[in-house]
DNA sequence: TGTACATCAGTGAACGCGCGTTCACTGATGTAC
DNA sequence: TGTACATCAGTGAACGCGCGTTCACTGATGTAC
């Protein structure tokens, strides 16, 4: 109730922004009412317009938000690697995320095709999340040239993605796991031909549930 | 108006399911809703419940009909061709559904992740419709193990549906083609490693705009 | 430092709207004889 | 085949509901002197 010091308030931004990240990842932006995200936030909805203009814009800070939290996981989890354990670390990060696990989630694919019925700021945002996700790989293709690094990273981001949201989507546990294990596999056998990756073995034809 | 003979009735039934098809593949389930599709349809709200039972319903009916479109059309392409052309086909039709051409749409990609959220008959349907996409694919990869060819399909299907969910969403339309031409060419790469591909030419690493 | 007043973070009821669905109704179709 | 009546496909207004957003209000915070 009543007027809050200027650092409270800003911490109550703060709140709503992240429990909307929450929100929006968990379960999609048609499915969470501004109501959901101020009562999460233990907050009353009138609230909300003190902080931020719309809907669409929380969205907007929110995504930025996600795609900041995950490439800074990322690349916290990464630093000081040699590549190809890099490139290793970051599909099992990517392909690892799940709404299971209190995790960090990729808009990308836990949005997903809703992205595409979002503002152009939305979209603005998803592709440079894409491109970033894409760049991260490319980085670290040293063994290819530029171009072949960047066309063969934005096809293993499109595995990725394809990936996780097939595993959300499917009904059962069991075909959702390997799913994320057959990813891997064909991302592996692309990343690394000759053996079975830097430190840990391919499991590329076997067992399905290898991942969580 | 006033009652029509069955015959006519069965129409009007056809008529909102293939209407209902294209609407949820175009725009997604939660941005279309009855009104959108009975006018559509050129009926009005009400006569919707003398056929279906439930939003829900028709949603379920909509993905198995997009299901049997889809495989239905592909079949028919690859009809009689030896497997690594009909593998090529496969994957150029499946890269080349865009909102942009009056196509035939596969579900996992235009619906994505929001058939996560859906109840259960409609996500066993999009789990079996992934079934079969890979199976597709795995029945053709002749040359490997019946395991290793279900793993690879698995992962191929990852690869092609994130590639055209990325294409959808990303803002800008040269970087949706490249999404997809890249997508395309670790396909190939995985399908064919030694030559370019049964009759065309991969093109992994220059332009961006090849495919529609 | 103390006082008077403007500011504004947060409340919670209310607004208008579109949603999925229901329902009384119409009149051609289908059926029984 | 012709007549009487039940059926039911389709209409369009209405229902209840939850949505995103607005607004009058409260009272602690911040500011001016």
């Amino acid at each position: 109730m009543m007027r809050r010091s200027r650092s409270e308030a800003a911490e109550t931004r703060e709140r709503i922004l992240s429990t909307a990240v929450k929100m929006f990842l968990d379960r999609g932006v048609a499915a969470v009412s501004m109501r959901d995200i101020m009562a999460a936030a233990g907050l009353t909805p009138g609230g909300f317009y003190r902080h931020f203009e719309s809907k669409e814009q929380l969205l907007a800070e929110a995504n930025g938000a996600a795609f900041e939290q995950l490439f800074a996981m990322m690349e916290s989890q990464i630093a000081g690697k040699p590549p190809a354990e890099a490139l290793d670390r970051i599909v099992s990060l990517y392909l690892g995320q799940s709404r299971e696990k209190g995790n960090i989630y990729c808009p990308l694919s836990m949005m997903g095709i809703e992205l595409s019925h979002c503002d152009e700021q939305v979209r603005a945002l998803a592709t440079d999340g894409y491109k970033r996700l894409a760049r991260m790989v490319a980085d670290r293709l040293t063994h290819l040239s530029k171009a072949e690094a960047a066309a063969t990273a934005s096809g293993l981001a499109s595995t990725m993605v394809g990936a996780v949201t097939l595993a959300n989507v499917t009904a059962d546990r069991a075909t959702a796991l390997s799913i994320l294990s057959n990813a891997q596999a064909l991302i592996r056998a692309r990343l690394f031909p000759a053996d079975g990756g830097p430190k840990t073995r391919a499991a590329n034809t076997r067992q399905p549930r290898r991942r969580s």
